[in-house]
DNA sequence: AAGTGAGACAACCGCGACTGT
DNA sequence: CACAGTCGCGGTTGTCTCACT
């Protein structure tokens, strides 16, 4: 038995929509909002159309704050820099660029962007290819690390999120966004402890962090204020994100094979170790990037994390 | 002019998380 | 606490357009 569907497939139309149907949802939204139940709205309005359906279509088509056009080179380089750091969060990184939405970054970054970076060529690095059990996304963003001057950069930011509100306060702050749409999508996720098998997307950034930690003496600072993911971005070099993403960046990346190389070192060695390593976060801080192991808790001393 | 392939964009699907009862 | 309904996200697939042969 799977999970039942949200509507009866049989009865909603599916496929491109009618300029008719877009008219129906603008209208009905503009003037009564979504009434907070997407499911129940088609039938409101008589749309042969699933809920689901109509809140991606208002979101990513609908919405008067859309933004329409290319993606300028500001926007690359704030994309390059998200997902360096973050990955694939794409609704978070949307939220960083005003009238984007997730679908939109998303599709420009598999599109155009990843192009951009990798060139046409499909499978990743040779060398890269020597760690199986990374997920592409994870060995992507392994190699732009490497690409950069500056290997495994993000983890010497102590704030990877934008800012950590304790449980109960889990709306991001406005400064992040003032775009309502946006900020409901910032919603974070409550998590009070979680194991995450070795094979997850996170392993490279856990290890990236590990690694860190270890070569500070392990000590590692979890801090909790409230300042942007400007923090985060300003990590990255722009001027190399530029070059990776407006120039031939050939040399750029033979200049950088031994920091690549030796950052890939460093991974392999701690996954050697991570069977006997136990991975956690802390409630808030979802991304893998702000994993800490146990070896670098005891710096997290004053905080009092429900673990 | 017709066929074809690539690129861009839109939409769907499945799943985890959240929320109300 | 359990359950059902709903939301939101990321990955994937489908469709359309356009350049090229």
């Amino acid at each position: 038995m799977g999970r039942a569907p949200c509507c009866d497939k049989a009865i909603v139309k599916k496929g491109p929509w009618s300029p008719e149907e877009d008219a129906k949802l603008k209208a009905y939204i503009e003037e009564n909002g979504t009434g907070g139940n997407w499911i129940a709205l088609p039938h409101k309005i008589g749309l042969k159309r699933c809920g689901k359906s109509c809140r991606l279509r208002w979101l990513n088509y609908l919405r008067p704050d859309i933004k329409r056009g290319g993606f300028t080179e500001e926007e690359d380089q704030r994309i390059c820099s998200l997902y360096i750091s973050i990955g694939s969060r794409w609704s978070i990184i949307a939220a960083q660029l005003p009238g984007r939405t997730d679908n939109d970054v998303k599709n420009y970054w598999n599109t155009k962007l990843q192009k951009k970076l990798f060139g046409k060529r499909k499978e990743p690095p040779l060398h890269l290819n020597h760690v199986p059990t990374l997920p592409a996304s994870a060995l992507e963003r392994m190699h732009l690390q490497g690409l950069l001057s500056s290997p495994f950069s993000f983890c010497s930011n102590p704030e990877p999120w934008p800012n950590h509100q304790p449980p109960g306060d889990r709306s991001i702050l406005p400064s992040i966004s003032t775009d309502s749409t946006h900020q409901a999508g910032f919603q974070m996720r409550s998590g009070i402890l979680k194991s995450e098998s070795a094979s997850t997307r996170g392993e490279v950034e856990r290890s990236a962090l590990a690694f860190h930690s270890a070569s500070t003496g392990g000590s590692l600072s979890v801090e909790t204020s409230t300042s942007s993911f400007d923090a985060v971005t300003a990590d990255l070099q722009a001027d190399e994100l530029d070059d990776l993403l407006y120039c031939n960046h050939s040399s750029s990346f033979a200049g950088h094979q031994e920091h690549e190389l030796a950052g890939l070192d460093c991974c392999r060695e701690v996954f050697r170790e991570k069977e006997s390593t136990d991975w956690w976060i802390v409630d808030g801080f979802e991304d893998e990037s702000t994993m800490v192991s146990w070896d670098s808790a005891s710096a997290l001393g004053s905080q009092e994390y429900d673990v």
